[in-house]
DNA sequence: ATCCAGCATCGAACCGGTTCGATGGCGAAG
DNA sequence: CTTCGCCATCGAACCGGTTCGATGCTGGAT
């Protein structure tokens, strides 16, 4: 069952076997036939452990998630189908590795002890200690979202003050004259989670520039908070007719509070914002909004890893992708109050 | 950087630092100090490969999951959340394997190259393939979902049959006498998907033993579909008053379905099934249905690969769950029509 | 003073691959 | 017929840990 063997059933030593499975030497036809047949035979196959020892590389890509208790955004679900199939495109496995809470020692383990090629770090934040981390253990990686000072890092992000701003302009251009940002949680907000960073100060830079009356609020990951944030929305500035959101779990709750409301969609009130394709053609009616590629992203994270794994020493490169607004049917011109 | 290095720089020999780290012989207290002295000023961590090579054992658990193409349902993404943690509180990492195509390198590699200590199989059909090919390698494994003939391997599942069956029998009991079940998708069903299956026949028995008119049809795993065959439900057989469903992606569509229709829930139509808790409690009203309990399915799936891989010998073990139906506001009297 | 037990430590073998330098055999060229 | 060179293959070292048997040293009992 390990090389040995099959260089003993074939007649040959080691090293032939080696050579003649990665074909780094010539070996002569009669030989690699023997020793196929012997593999097919015994259904052999290398340890990966081993060759991971002997190669100094271990064919595997180390995937930080966030902890299972904060569930996954349509989005980030998106970003691990993409960056596990992109993987497996180039043969590569993927290991999951739970982190943002204090004790991560999932993380640790995999940053010192050498159990994968290269990283790929996910929901990070403005300031975030464990792309210092990286950096200092000198492991190869690359960031899907950016810290505030990239400085030299691999990064790959959605440019989420651009679309918001062309969402305002959107709005804007429909007549919208006061205007609501629903963002993410406080607590991301205030752990200094970039999207939702970029997309106030994107809002709120684009709605100075146009004239518009701004508003934001925080809004919990959960469609229960998504109906509460809405109504309060209309109580207190009854005067929006528009809203622009990044909260993907909310939008149930949006939804009924818009129902309730007796709303209609785009005729009484306009929605847009930076959504999940899925999510955002599952909506009533389909929203207009900029369509988050995460496969595109998590493709192009993978792509990047591979090329600094390849040349660690590399100029560092990044993409920052600002896809196209689909234009659907939930902005229409402002309802004359 | 190796262990050679630190037993260097601490005076000793490589066993001794191996023994002082895993504790598996004694090693006096000042010389302990010494090494780990070393050790935090190097930053030093074993090589996870060596260690694997060395130990027979990899730490890593592999976790196959479906292509990224298929989207995953809120309870799959369960799954996989609850078990990357309950493997993280053990100390082992988890590889994520994507499979369900023909040629699942992938799957490969992980099944025949030593990669992984253990498998947790999820989304497996009556007859799964892989389940064989897992058994003849004689990899320890453990799938959530069971495939028709168990035999002697290891599983945990939600009583799918059984939920239904109670649903239908809360049905019966509110007076409902025409029902139908919205199942997952045609192609699910004719690979021979378990949960579908058992869903369909403990419908159609427990219909049958209560005497009420039982109509099942499949929907595609989208809000879209979901929409589509709702409408064509009520044209078709305008009779029925209930519905029971385990597609969780058709829920949005069914919701808008109920709402062009008019049909206010639990006064004119009931709804219930076997749900995920987060997306029953986004619906509104609020489903009556049996919660996928996910998180402790994860957790022990895990618990079960332990004990095998611990004592492959052992007999096989397996936990059937039928988690209480929750009373939630989705279901009523039948209608007067 | 001698012997023995037991603790702490060492050295070597091993896990299963990869890779490098060396070597044997063969055909073609001189 | 010798010599040169190349092709195919071999043997040994190495990757970085773990583990087993052996050994030196110390202290207590006799």
């Amino acid at each position: 069952m390990n090389i040995g063997e099959i260089a003993r059933r074939a007649g040959v030593s080691r090293s032939t076997v080696s050579y003649a499975l990665s074909g780094k030497r010539p070996v002569s036809a009669a030989t690699v036939q023997r020793i196929n047949d012997v593999i097919a035979e015994l259904g052999y196959r290398p340890n990966a452990s081993a060759r991971a020892l002997a190669e100094g590389r271990t064919r595997t890509l180390a995937l930080v998630v966030p902890p299972a208790s904060r569930r996954l955004t349509d989005v980030q679900l998106g970003f691990v189908g993409s960056v596990v199939d992109a993987a497996a495109a180039h043969d590569l496995d993927v290991l999951l590795s739970p982190s943002g809470g204090d004790h991560d020692r999932s993380f640790e383990r995999i940053v010192t002890g050498r159990r994968v090629d290269g990283v790929i770090l996910m929901e990070i934040l403005l300031e975030d200690p464990r792309v210092d981390r990286l950096s200092r253990a000198s492991v190869p990686f690359v960031t899907i979202g950016h810290v505030e000072h990239p400085g030299a890092s691999w990064w790959v992000d959605v440019d989420y003050s651009g679309l918001i701003t062309r969402c305002v302009h959107h709005l804007a251009d429909l007549g919208h004259e006061e205007v609501v940002l629903i963002n993410r949680s406080a607590e991301l907000v205030a752990a200094g989670y970039g999207p939702a960073l970029r997309s106030a100060t994107g809002f709120l830079s684009a709605a100075e520039q146009r004239g518009l009356t701004a508003r934001t609020v925080c809004c919990a990951d959960e469609a229960a908070a998504g109906l509460a944030c809405f109504e309060q929305i209309r109580t207190q500035w009854p005067a929006v007719t528009a809203a622009v959101t990044i909260n993907e779990a909310a939008l149930p709750g949006v939804q009924r509070a818009l129902h309730k409301a007796g709303l209609e969609v785009p005729r009484d009130f306009s929605l847009t914002g930076v959504i999940a394709e899925r999510l955002a053609e599952d909506f009533h009616p389909p929203l207009t909004a900029a369509d988050v590629p995460a496969v595109e992203l998590g493709r192009l994270a993978v792509d990047l890893l591979l090329a600094q794994i390849a040349d660690p020493e590399a100029t560092p490169r990044n993409a920052l992708l600002e896809p196209p607004i689909s234009l659907r049917s939930s902005t229409g011109a402002r309802p004359r109050g």
